[in-house]
DNA sequence: TCTTTCACTTA
DNA sequence: GTAAGTGAAAG
């Protein structure tokens, strides 16, 4: 994308908070229900009309909106980063007494790598193959809508890592490679499994959370905006006292020469023009205005999202293997480690088919029932990615552990009811769970039976400069989600996506139920 | 570019 | 006091 204008350019007017809001409509899927059986019959599934309109809004806390306009940086380390600032999000419209699942993924935004030169972000060639996706349950799921609606719904916890072969459920990005976080919200119902064919769901996007991923980072400015708001970071700010005081200790530990960073980094403190307005900006959550994803009208949304060229139907080929077991003795070692438990509880990394294979073996996904709220521990939440190759066959139904999952670029759907429509296998390259389950975000389509091929412009919106509603209003035609491909998910770049087990426990009971409004 | 280590911070 | 989250800097 290379925003040379905004990802460089620092306004020197404050930004005001810009508060997004999706609002999301889950209707009953009825193009899908010829092809699926849903508790009830097509119609009447298609009567139970979703009344409840979900609206998102995206925490101004995520000041971001001054880091993400100026197309900010996410640190990525081996061991796992947090994302600062982190994805917060407001949602109101909720049944109270449903339960729901939030989850976050991030997905390429596009396929290109980028490289920052000339106080500028730019591209410098292709991406390199996508990373095995891996989902972040919200640790609070499954949570009534009344809990999820309470308050701020903050996904701090969440880490970034650019190790490949990461065994505590972070998720995986490449360096240098621009990503769109993405947020999902599905009914859960302990009385329906995972995945069923009704699941309901709601995918957001704010194309302004959009980052690109880096090991170090790149942007001087957007080091001072993290400096100046990061409460871990205050060692680093500013004051000519803490600076002096900085370099005499650096001299002290013989640093001959007071680095040059340093030096531009005071400088770059002094006169940052962003550090009073984001203070400003992290209290107030007002939204604007709304921006609507509605009945197929197609909006521009292009702007916001990456073009449906952005996520190219590549074979990829080289796809993301993920291996672990390659990484096992390590894995072993890691298991030591007490935040790791989670997991291992109710799947000892000997024992999970995870690891013993690359690819997912149907028949151990889903042995284990084990609610992942039994234990606060297990609130962590972790994801595992699968390592089958693009061109690994794809999976029966009963052999997928998980599913696939949309790989349009959606910035917003909504889709509840189900469908078994056979998805088409490019171009996305399927994406195989350990853990068998109905899908959890089934792919979106046009209706039912119509080619994905430019699924990504089903997902139309209009956007408003001041705020964003993203509303899915499936019983109009679901324009942005009509089709449900339960048994896959699919993730732009063919990025396969699978969860842990204890999170595919957790997330187990989707309700395939299409009203939104039934109390669970 | 990436990894490790460091000093510093919050909780 | 401890654990964990920061960016800087060196390697």
């Amino acid at each position: 994308m290379a925003d040379t204008e905004e990802a460089y350019g620092m306004p020197d007017t404050p930004v005001e908070p810009e508060p997004k809001e999706l609002q999301c409509e889950p209707k009953q899927d009825n193009q899908m229900g010829a092809s699926s059986k849903t508790p009830t019959s097509p119609q009447a599934a298609f009567t139970q009309q979703v009344r409840e309109v979900i609206h998102i809004y995206v925490h101004e806390e995520m000041y971001a909106f001054k880091f993400y306009k100026r197309m900010t940086e996410l640190l990525i380390k081996r061991a796992g980063r947090r994302m600062f600032p982190s994805y917060k999000v407001k949602v109101t419209g909720l049944n109270p007494k449903t339960k729901y699942i939030l989850l976050m993924d991030i997905v390429p935004a596009d396929d290109h790598r980028y490289k920052f030169a000339d106080n500028k972000w730019s591209v410098t060639g292709k991406a390199e193959p996508a990373m095995p996706g891996r989902l972040y349950v919200h640790p609070d799921s499954p949570a009534t809508g009344a809990h999820w609606m309470r308050q701020l719904v903050s996904f701090q916890k969440l880490k970034l890592t650019n190790n490949h072969l990461d065994p505590f459920g972070h998720i995986i990005l490449n360096s240098m490679h621009k990503y769109q976080p993405r947020l999902h919200i599905v009914k859960a119902d302990e009385n329906n499994g995972f995945g069923s064919k009704n699941t309901a769901f709601c995918t957001h996007v704010f194309s302004e959370t959009a980052f690109i991923a880096v090991t170090s980072y790149q942007n001087h400015k957007i080091t001072q905006l993290k400096i100046e708001n990061n409460p871990f970071a205050k060692g680093f700010r500013g004051s000519d006292d803490m600076e002096l005081h900085r370099m005499s200790r650096m001299q002290s530990k013989e640093y001959p020469v007071v680095p040059r960073s340093t030096v531009r980094q005071k400088v770059s403190s002094n006169h940052s023009p962003f550090s009073q307005e984001t203070r400003n900006i992290t209290g107030s959550s007002t939204l604007n205005s709304q921006y609507q994803c509605e009945n197929g009208v197609s909006s521009t949304s292009q702007d916001l999202l990456p073009t449906s060229n952005a996520y190219p139907s590549l074979p990829h080929e080289s796809g993301p293997i993920y291996h672990c077991t390659k990484r096992k003795g390590k894995h072993v070692r890691l298991t030591e480690h007490s935040y790791k438990k989670p997991y291992m509880d109710t799947s000892p990394s000997e024992e999970d088919p995870y690891y013993r294979s690359g690819y997912p073996q149907p028949s151990s996904s889903s042995s284990s029932t084990t609610s992942f709220r039994t234990e606060s521990a297990q609130r962590q939440a972790c994801m595992y990615a699968s390592s089958a190759p693009a061109t690994e066959p794809v999976p029966s139904l009963e052999d997928i552990s998980c599913n696939s999952w949309s790989s349009v670029p959606s910035y917003s759907s909504c889709t509840v009811g189900g469908g078994m429509q056979p998805m088409e296998r490019l171009p996305y390259q399927h994406f195989s769970a350990h853990f068998t389950s109905s899908s959890l975000m089934p792919r979106l389509s046009n209706h039912a039976g119509t080619q994905p091929s430019d699924s990504h412009s089903m997902f139309q919106h209009q956007s408003s400069h001041q705020a964003i509603v993203r509303q899915c209003n499936p019983q109009s035609g679901l324009q942005q989600s009509s089709a449900l491909q339960p048994t896959e998910f699919l993730y732009p770049h063919s990025v396969p996506r699978t969860i842990s087990p204890h999170q595919y426990h957790s997330v187990h009971g989707v309700s395939m139920v299409p009203d939104w409004n039934e109390n669970s």
